[in-house]
DNA sequence: AAACAATTGCAAATAGGTTGCATTTAGATT
DNA sequence: AATCTAAATGCAACCTATTTGCAATTGTTT
């Protein structure tokens, strides 16, 4: 377990430093995206600064560790970028299921072909919102 | 033209204003989404103020007129909310075209059938990443 | 034209994120 | 194990996009 993290940070070249691991813990317990804050909360103990939060954050997305997800939210939400997958957004009280119906590649073909000015996709974002079941009954 | 602006503010209760129409105008050339400081720029002569613009920007969408559009860049952007379609954004340069495919509706119902937490989808978001004609050049 | 609410401008605040620089630490080298 | 060096971290200050409070102005209704 704790192995594995390790071997997450030596194998993108990553020096093994306490916070780093801690940081890929909450990402491999919390399945949902979460943002910096998120994070900062969760190690309130720890007393990490912020600031090396957001540095490392960018830094395991230039690695191809993390990758965004944009929830329409504040700030931005970042996930393990093991297996490709979208989500759907709650948009009364934010709350977040993933799913993994994903069929883009034709439409992509398809707009790529009749594009005048687009040459390459290289990736996608798709999200749906709506209302969860709690946020319905109100 | 000028007749027709003034009836989108009219028909949602805004008091008819040069601002409003200024900033409506800059909407209705550019077809392309924009951003508060780009009408900003736009309407440098008029002297407008940016706070005005993001107050007006705000409540244009609150009244429907005006929707987001998520470019995954560092501000909102905004356009006219009047058909519905999704955009490709080059990653190096930013440039952005429309296009129309959407086959959303069938996704939609099979992840919300196999949804536990959701009971209703009301819109979605689908943007498309890549590389324009001119950077791939390079 | 008067009156009133809605609109706008200005200054200041806020929120999320970044940068520069000094200090500390991981881990390679001796 | 002690030493060394580049990478990692903390701190303060900064930056950019956006929001808020309040006073002054303007559009519309009478």
């Amino acid at each position: 377990m704790k192995e594995d993290l390790s071997n997450i940070l030596k194998t993108n070249g990553f020096k093994i430093t306490p916070i780093r691991l801690a940081i890929l813990e909450v990402f491999s317990h919390d399945c949902e995206p979460v943002n910096a804050e998120f994070i900062f909360q969760k190690l309130k103990k720890e007393k990490v600064n912020i600031v090396t939060i957001y540095r490392t954050l960018t830094s395991f997305e230039n690695a191809g560790i993390l990758k965004r997800v944009d929830l329409q939210k504040d700030s931005i939400y970042y996930e393990m970028s093991g297996h490709h997958h979208h989500h759907i957004i709650c948009t009364d009280c934010g709350l977040v299921e993933g799913f993994d119906e994903c069929d883009l590649d034709c439409l992509s073909e398809k707009v790529l072909k009749s594009s005048s000015k687009f040459n390459a996709i290289t990736k996608h974002s798709l999200e749906l919102f709506g209302q969860c079941k709690k946020c319905c009954r109100k």
